[in-house]
DNA sequence: CAATATAGTAAATTTCGTTTACCGTGTTAG
DNA sequence: CTAACACGGTAAACGAAATTTACTATATTG
């Protein structure tokens, strides 16, 4: 029985951890100082332009008051607006500004280049399949929160 | 050019966010319920036994006085001890308790079934290969810490 | 229209991690 | 040999990030 195999639970962190490192690293660079790693998972495809903010809480596993809290922050800094919901009195809609656009695309082209970088690495091919994978598994689980 | 399509950053955590859920719903059912989300960073595969604090510290991509805030509470919940190093005065040696290791098997047993309905629903051969492109795109970033 | 569910907000609290600064031990260069 | 430096670890203060608890206002349903 060999246990010194390692598991999913640590291969897909670990592999998280480096998109993550070259998204921080890239904002950076490209002048996207005031952007904490929080603010990523709003940013992050595919991005909060028109949804609700108990929607995109959803999305990313937290609850409604955390992601009310990175969304006031990120309207502070001017990354976003949230407007009233003209269709229903209690709701608001996310709405990205022409900055916040900026970043996304910005955290969009570098991930795009990483992932030309693996393609290279593993194969067109294998990293396709690959990403195919992730995609079923990630579906095994019903995201119901709150 | 569609940019309609998922990347891989979202889909790594959301796809890694479905195992640290079982993980934690299997150790709360199993009694585990002091242990805190960042205590998995320790106890997650290959577990801390006997490992400096240091090289946990880089091996999780953190601070050593972050981990050495993980490891004290670890220690005051009997799931590790931090032991001299005979050979070097300066270093701390970690000792994984009995506690420690029944929590450590119950993870391990929680990532395996899943690891087993995985392989099921696309395939052995399939998640094999997912498995291994994982471990292979993950050595792409040298992980140099602190 | 009363009861309930839904969307959002606010404040306090806890968890988590970094920053800054430090001590003691080991290693190395002169 | 010893002075300088590197290394492992620790402590305290702070900041970031998320939960818990509690509440308001609007919608929906019976």
């Amino acid at each position: 029985m060999n246990s010194r195999e390692p598991m999913v639970g640590a291969l897909l962190h670990a592999t998280w951890a480096v998109v993550r490192a070259r998204i921080s690293a890239g904002l950076m660079r490209a002048g996207f100082t005031d952007l904490l790693p929080a603010h990523l998972m709003v940013l992050q495809y595919p991005g909060p332009d028109g949804e609700r903010p108990s929607t995109l809480a959803r999305r990313a596993g937290m609850s409604k008051q955390a992601m009310n809290q990175l969304l006031g922050s990120l309207e502070d800094l001017g990354y976003i607006q949230r407007v009233p919901d003209e269709l229903d009195g209690r709701a608001r809609i996310v709405r990205v500004t022409g900055h916040g656009a900026l970043a996304i695309t910005t955290i969009r082209d570098i991930v795009t280049e990483l992932e030309g970088e693996w393609a290279v690495a593993i194969g067109a091919a294998r990293f396709a399949e690959f990403k195919s994978v992730l995609e079923t598994l990630r579906q095994t689980q019903p995201d119901i929160m709150d």
